[in-house]
DNA sequence: ACAAAAGTGTTTGTGTTACACCCATGC
DNA sequence: GCATGGGTGTAACACAAACACTTTTGT
């Protein structure tokens, strides 16, 4: 976010919301693991920070958060809500943006950064949390300007995080948790057909626990979402599973 | 909302977050009905708006709502929570001020309102819903500089409301339904101690639908918070029912 | 004694958990 | 045949709904 803040001075000081971001905690799935997308600043300061950005004065929120997951992923149509509202008095980046100066001589002149623009943005910011759920192999990640990098982490593994971006991701986490089995919603995180124990891992792995592997498959039968494909030969030792797919 | 950006506007510009505000959704509960509190403003046109205003740049956003919650009703220790943002590009208030302004003729000179504090208070606006939950019988209700008159509603007999708020209230109410079992936050709805039958009526009337007597009363208890008291004799012709109290 | 409403127990059904068993597949 | 993992069935249990019955209170 904080360095989003840059790009956006340099744009008209109106174009966007004053004092208002969207900060994204964009979730996908490999290897039995729920990872977080998350960019690494250019900078010296090791900084990372969940992808956010603005809100234009012609777009609604939820039309922002598309766009700021779509500059980074590719992606346009896809799982995304929002979560929760971060608005204390001490979320600023001026402290981080200090830091930054500090250790990044010239900074400042290569981002063009004014008096009036570092004003702008150390003040107060009120963030609205997003959450993305996406599927890994369709996503062409994208690095943004001041990105010296951009990648998965496992979510119990991530990298410090600025500001209070580690409480939204425990949020958002908590809200996905609430929200997987009202919609089945976590079939964004797959590809379109998938076994059933792929979709059993999927809810290990964002829940931290095992489940009954034939419970599970009961329970999520019985739900009547799911459509029976094919079987799927991958030449193994034992007997192929069945593929499925979220019926609509 | 609309008649507290006078208000703003006429302090200082940047006291307050620029195209952000607080919308609260306050629900009491009398005679078996759960109820909203709405005032009308002091103006020709009937404009029913839900307690709003700003947000100070010294305070959080649940500061913010624990004030505007506090200056109508002169609680403030109470349960309130955020449950959406709303930040539709449409979401202005300039059609709305424009009829007042030509129904209530020297309404600019009486708010003091310049051109530009036109375009301030018209531009669009982003607002973060909350929700609470008092006992009507410790309210004191306080009229605003702008309101002809505040009062409780029947959630199923709104007035005609202002923008989205129509839609905050059916959006506060499904979030009221999904955390009340949660941690029994009903109870802020009702007197300090009271009986099974008023706490069941209370669920009746937030899920509009009956509940079973003995098999409600069985489940309320056996979620071990509740705090079997005296029981209470009305004189009714009846076996006198026991009261109860919210154990910490 | 009676009506009204509170309190409590019993049965039924449903969904979840745990355990067991059979089936398909490739070596 | 055998190891491996998938599919299905059943018993045990917990939870919720439906039904029934008893107790208390004032007239």
């Amino acid at each position: 976010m904080a360095m989003d803040q840059f790009e956006f001075y340099r744009s008209s000081e109106h174009e966007h919301l004053q004092q208002l971001s969207v900060d994204c905690v964009i979730f996908g799935y490999q290897d039995q693991k729920l990872t977080v997308l998350i960019p690494k600043l250019d900078l010296i300061g090791d900084v990372w920070a969940l992808p956010g950005g603005f809100i234009r004065q012609t777009e609604s929120i939820d039309e922002a958060a598309l766009r700021i997951l779509a500059s980074r992923t590719g992606i346009n149509a896809i799982y995304l809500e929002q979560f929760r509202v971060f608005g204390e008095t001490e979320r600023s980046s001026r402290k981080l943006l200090d830091r930054l100066l500090r250790l990044n001589p010239g900074l400042a002149e290569q981002v063009a950064l004014s008096p009036e623009g570092y004003e702008w943005i150390t003040r107060r910011f009120v963030s609205i949390g997003y959450y993305a759920l996406v599927d890994m192999r369709k996503v062409i990640l994208k690095k943004q300007e001041f990105d010296a990098s951009i990648d998965w982490y496992p979510v119990q593994e991530l990298p410090e995080l600025i500001l209070d971006h580690q409480e939204m991701v425990t949020h958002a986490l908590e809200t996905l948790r609430l929200h997987i089995d009202r919609q089945l919603v976590g079939f964004n995180l797959l590809p379109e057909k998938f076994t059933m124990r792929e979709l059993r891992e999927l809810y290990e792995a964002v829940f931290d626990r095992p489940f009954a592997r034939n419970n599970f498959q009961k329970k999520m039968l019985d739900l009547g979402v799911l459509e029976r494909l094919e079987k799927k030969f991958t030449g193994a030792a034992n007997r192929a599973p069945f593929l499925y797919r979220f019926a609509r």
